[in-house]
DNA sequence: TTCTGTTTATATGCCA
DNA sequence: TGGCATATAAACAGAA
């Protein structure tokens, strides 16, 4: 049997028009595109067969003049991780934290073929979660209750895919706790966190910038509680809000909107240990350092914002969650039937529309290049 | 009842 | 080739 073998490229939207398979894109979390590139000794190009199907299940797009704009993935499995996909949508929130239904909503707003089969993948999310020290569980605050907790990243965690691999890391996240018995292999929530408190404690204040946080020690029945200080970088500049209308944590604001980098807010996020707790609580408070100090950020007010890349905060990992990339225009954004939708259909397919709608349901990842095609 | 979270088991593929 | 990282399935418990 022949073997196919694939890679993964990372291309710049610039140099997407008139890629003939841009069903093959899947957006990357710096605001590339993944390609996936299959080289079959047999010639027997499966890509291109998954490709040509998708595009029939479409005929307005795939005679459309528009076509060539069109950013589309294909409804093949994402070249990412599980652990990464989860590790973006965190990174994207806005409080660097998401509940399980949101990492859900994340996954299968991005990508379509986690639309389907949702079972499998959604235990696979939660398995992820829970067995990966590299994600540690926060509940909710009283202002914010509901089911589940939120799920935040180790602050120890750091850039798990700088090597740009989205698939495998090349060392698993691990946490070791010494103190422990060493015949118990088991480590729970509880042991992440009290574990992140003893490793912090021996740190020195390394490279990262940024924020002093308080985490308290989670303790083993019998043992005395115990405060430890640890730095944290978690310092994000925001500029813009990405996430679309229905996440009902990541409310829209209008897709031009920017903000100058000088009046972009220094974010700091703080876990705290609640000692009157008997098990494991961290609560968590988000401030704007750039205000005069330190000052609460309500849920609304971090809704204006978006978090993007900081290179200089480098112990955290801090991958932009790619939000549509320069120039582009996503149509996620007018899927509520926001009136200029015929008019960019319109101009983007060369079609009249008589629906204020798209019909997403296989094809809602598309990107448009604003560009003109003429230009 | 459904969702969330934990744990175990097994399979697969990559890499040193 | 063994160890490791990841994917998948499934059982189970507890919370909302």
């Amino acid at each position: 049997m022949d073997r196919i073998t694939s890679s993964y490229a990372l291309i710049p939207t610039t140099e997407l028009d008139g890629n003939p398979n841009i069903a093959d894109l899947w957006p990357s979390p710096n605001g590339t595109y993944m390609q996936q590139v299959t080289n079959n000794n047999n010639n027997n190009n499966n890509n291109n067969n998954t490709i040509q199907q998708t595009l029939s299940n479409n005929n307005s797009i795939q005679s459309s003049p528009g076509l060539s704009y069109a950013r589309r993935y294909a409804a093949s499995k994402p070249p990412y991780s599980y652990i990464s996909l989860i590790t973006h949508a965190i990174n994207g929130s806005p409080d660097r934290m998401c509940t399980l239904s949101q990492i859900y909503q994340y996954i299968q707003d991005r990508y379509a073929y986690y639309r389907q089969n949702q079972q499998r993948w959604q235990n696979s999310i939660r398995h992820s979660l829970s067995f990966n020290d590299c994600f540690v569980k926060v509940p909710r605050s009283t202002e914010r209750p509901g089911k589940g907790s939120f799920w935040a990243l180790h602050p120890d965690s750091g850039n798990m895919f700088e090597n740009g691999c989205y698939l495998r890391r090349q060392k698993r996240f691990k946490i070791r706790d010494k103190t422990k018995d060493p015949n118990k292999s088991k480590i729970t929530n509880k042991d992440k966190m009290s574990n992140l408190n003893l490793n912090k404690s021996h740190s020195s204040s390394s490279s990262s910038t940024i924020s002093e946080n308080t985490i308290g020690r989670l303790d083993s029945p019998g043992s005395s509680p115990r405060q430890a200080t640890v730095s944290e970088s978690l310092s994000v500049p925001l500029t813009q809000q990405y996430y679309h209308q229905h996440h009902q944590h990541y409310p829209q604001v209008p897709s031009q909107t920017t903000y100058s980098t000088e009046s972009v807010p220094i974010i700091k996020t703080e876990y705290h240990h609640n000692p009157t707790s008997s098990s494991s609580i961290y609560t968590h408070q988000t401030y704007d350092t750039n205000n005069n100090g330190l000052q609460y950020l309500t849920s609304e007010h971090n809704q204006q914002y978006f978090h993007t890349i900081d290179q200089s905060a480098s112990a955290s990992f801090l991958h932009q969650i790619a939000p549509p990339p320069p120039g582009t225009f996503r149509i996620d954004n007018l899927i509520n039937g926001q009136p200029d939708f015929k008019s960019f259909y319109s101009t983007m397919t060369g079609h009249e529309t008589t629906s204020n709608y798209l019909d997403t349901t296989n094809t809602n990842n598309y990107y448009f290049n604003n560009t003109n095609p003429s230009s």
